[in-house]
DNA sequence: GTTTGTCGCTTATACGTATTATCAGCTTAT
DNA sequence: ATAAGCTGATAATACGTATAAGCGACAAAC
C-alpha cells in the first residue's frame, strides 16, 4: 500500500499485465468478453481491495478529454465586493457542470500582466488541464480574446463581446431590448426629456444599455442631459435636469440611484411624482434596498448556465460556434410613474 | 499553427531537440549555462511566436504537483439553498488559494453512491488532478474519510472532525466554548431552567453544541425540556415550555426560532422579557432577520481560509497534520434579557 | 496435415514533459 | 601523444494510462 495504486501494481497481484487491467477497466464490448469472467473477477477484487481509481492526469495524456472545464474571471471572483457580481453566475455555471457530470476548474491563480491585471496566457496557466473553458468578467482583454478566438482551445463568453478577429463565443443579455422597452414604457407615461447618467463607451453591455437608450427616444425622446460619470453628485445633478426640465433619469448603476432619489425626496420631490428614476439592470439582489427602483433583471444565473451548456455542446461535438442572448424581465419596481401635467409648465 | 503547439513543434521551428527547448524553458542555473545566448533566444523567439504554454498535465505527470487544490463538498455547493451555507467557505478557499498562486478544482460532479449521496472515492474520480483536498459539508460519511485518513493524499477538513481511524486534519469553529459561553451568560442574568430545540447526536458540530450547553448548565442550571427535533410546532412547545417554567430555549436552527418568537409575541410575551432565545450560530447573515438573536457568528470565511492555508502548508511540507479551533465571537441580539422576577412566583 | 480461426492474453507504443546520461568535437594539461 | 576536461547539445527514459498489434496454444475446417 506505499506510494501510489497504479495498474502495474493491481496487475502484478492479479498476475496479469497492466494492459490487462485496462481492458478490465475501460476494454469495449469485443474486449471484454475475450477476458474470461475469472480473470476479470480476479482483477476486480484486487481492484476493489485497494480500492485503486485510475489516475486522471495519466488518462487525459491519452484521451485528450477530462471532463473539467476552466472557469476564468478577469476580477477576483470571490473577495466580497465582487461576490455579489459573480455568485450567480457561478450558481449557473455549477448547475449546469453538475448536471452534465464536469467538474470546475476555478482559475483563481491567473498570473498578471504588466498592468496587473489577471490574464489568461501566462506562463503558468493551468487551463489547458481543462477541456475548455468560461470566461467571465467585466473588461475582458481585446488581445487575450483575439488569441483565444485564433487558438483551437473551446471558450464561451458569458456576457456578449464584440467580434475579436472573429466572432466571438457567447450567451449574453439583451441589455439593448431591455432598456429600450423602458424607454418606450416611459415615454408611454408621457416622459419626453431624458437625462442619463453612465458611460455609452467601453464593456459592450455598456454600450448595448446605450445603444438599446437612443433607439427607444430616437421618435418623440430628448436626451436633455447625459453625465457619463458614475458616482455623480445627486445634489448638482438635480439642480442641473430641473433647470432642463427632465422628468426621468436613467442610471446604469443602481449605486448612483440610490442617492439620487434621497437627495430628491431631501428637496421635497417625490420619486416617481415628480421625477422618475429607472435603473439599466444594474446589479441587484431583491431586497438589497429598501426602494424597489424600476428595471429589468439581468437573467445571470441563466446565462451562466446557458454558456455552459453551449460549452459543453460544443466540446462534444453537438453544436458549433453560438451567440445567444437572453431576455431580460422587466421589473415594474415604484419608480417610474407619469408624468405630471403641472410639472410641465 | 494546427493542433497544439508542443515542445517536439518548437524544437523542429528552432532546429534543436524537445530537450533542449525544455532546458531553457526549465532547466537549473547549470543547465542553463551550457546552453548560449544565441540558442536560447531563437527558442525564445519561436515560443514567443507561436505562444506555446507548457500543457500542465504533461508537466503533472512528470513532477506530480501542480498547484491545484480539490474542493469536495457532501452537498451541492451552490443551489440557491444551499448557497448561503457555503458562500462564505469558498469565500475562504477562494481567497487563500489566490493568495498563495493555487487554482481550484471544484468537484460538482462527484458520483454518488447507493444511497444518492456524493462519494469523494467514485470510479470517476477526479480529485488526483489536485494535490491536496478540502473537504467540507455538513455531514461526512464515515467510511470515507477513514478511507481519506488511511491514504496517501493530503487533505484537510473544514469543520472539527471525529477520529476515523486516525486523527483527522481540520480547521473548525469552537461551538462548545460559545455555546458555554451563552449559557453563562443566561445564568448570569437568572436563568435556571433551559429548554433545548435541537438534536444532540450526529454531526460534530450538532455535538459540540449540545456539549458545550451541558457543561454551562452542570453547575446551576437546569434542563427542563430537550425536543431533538427541527421544525418544532412552535405552538405545542410554548405551551410545554410554560407548564414546565423555562425562562429560556437555545435553539440550533434559526429557522425553529423565527416562528417561536413569532408565536410568543402571539401569546401576548415579550422577548426577551417573559421568555429569552437564544440561536446557536446557525448560518445567519446579518440582516436576514428582522430580529437581531443572541447568538455567536461562526468564522465561516476564516476556517475555509485556515484551511486551505493548513493544506498548502502541508503539501509544501512546512507543516504536520493539524486540528485547529477558531473562536465564535459573540453576538449580544436583542432576544436574551434578565429574567423576570415574578415569572418565577 | 496444413490452413484458418478463436481464445486469452502480452508487447509495444503514444500522449508531452522533465531529467539524466551520453556523445561528438574541440581544447588544454601532462 | 594521450588523457582529461569543456562545450553544446541529443538520446533515452520515466510518469500512468489506453489501445492497436501481435503471439502462443489449441480447436475446427478443408
Amino acid at each position: 500500500m506505499s506510494g501510489r495504486m497504479t495498474q502495474k501494481a493491481i496487475a502484478k497481484l492479479a498476475g496479469v499485465s497492466q494492459a490487462t487491467v485496462s481492458l478490465v477497466l475501460n476494454g469495449n464490448a469485443d474486449d471484454r468478453r475475450r477476458i474470461p469472467e475469472q480473470t476479470r473477477e480476479r482483477i476486480q477484487k484486487v481492484i476493489a481491495e485497494t480500492g485503486y481509481v485510475a489516475d486522471p492526469v495519466a488518462r487525459r495524456m491519452v484521451n485528450g478529454r477530462n471532463n473539467i472545464l476552466g472557469v476564468f474571471t478577469y476580477e477576483p471572483a470571490f473577495p466580497s465586493a465582487q461576490a455579489d457580481f459573480f455568485a450567480p453566475f457561478l450558481f449557473g455555471i455549477e448547475e449546469a457542470a453538475q448536471e452534465t457530470g464536469y467538474d470546475l476548474l476555478l482559475m483563481t491563480s491567473a498570473g498578471r500582466g504588466a498592468d496587473g491585471r489577471k490574464q489568461i496566457f501566462s506562463e503558468t496557466n493551468r487551463l489547458r488541464l481543462a477541456d475548455g473553458c468560461i470566461v467571465l468578467g467585466r473588461q475582458f482583454d481585446a488581445e487575450e480574446l483575439a488569441k483565444l478566438v485564433r487558438g483551437d482551445f473551446p471558450f464561451v463568453a458569458v456576457g456578449r463581446r464584440d467580434d475579436a478577429g472573429g466572432p466571438v463565443p457567447y450567451v449574453g443579455a439583451d441589455y439593448a431590448t431591455a432598456t429600450a422597452k423602458l424607454v418606450e414604457k416611459a415615454m408611454a407615461l408621457g416622459h419626453v426629456k431624458f437625462a442619463y447618467v453612465g458611460p455609452n463607451i467601453g464593456a459592450e453591455s455598456t454600450v448595448d444599455r446605450w445603444t438599446g437608450f437612443k433607439r427607444g427616444i430616437a421618435d418623440a425622446g430628448e436626451l436633455v442631459l447625459h453625465d457619463p460619470k458614475v458616482e455623480i453628485d445627486p445634489e448638482d445633478f438635480l439642480t442641473a435636469i430641473q433647470s432642463l426640465g427632465a422628468t426621468i433619469v436613467f442610471l446604469t448603476e443602481l449605486a448612483d440611484a440610490i442617492p439620487l432619489k434621497r437627495a430628491a425626496i431631501a428637496r421635497g420631490m417625490s420619486v416617481p411624482g415628480d421625477l422618475s428614476i429607472v435603473v439599466l439592470g444594474s446589479h441587484i439582489r431583491p431586497g438589497d434596498t429598501v426602494t424597489n427602483f424600476t428595471t429589468y433583471a439581468v437573467p445571470r444565473e441563466e446565462m451562466a448556465r446557458k454558456a455552459t451548456l453551449a460549452l459543453i455542446a460544443r466540446l462534444e461535438g453537438r453544436a458549433e460556434l453560438e451567440q445567444t442572448l437572453l431576455c431580460c424581465e422587466q421589473v415594474a419596481g415604484e419608480t417610474l410613474g407619469p408624468i405630471k401635467p403641472k410639472s410641465i409648465s
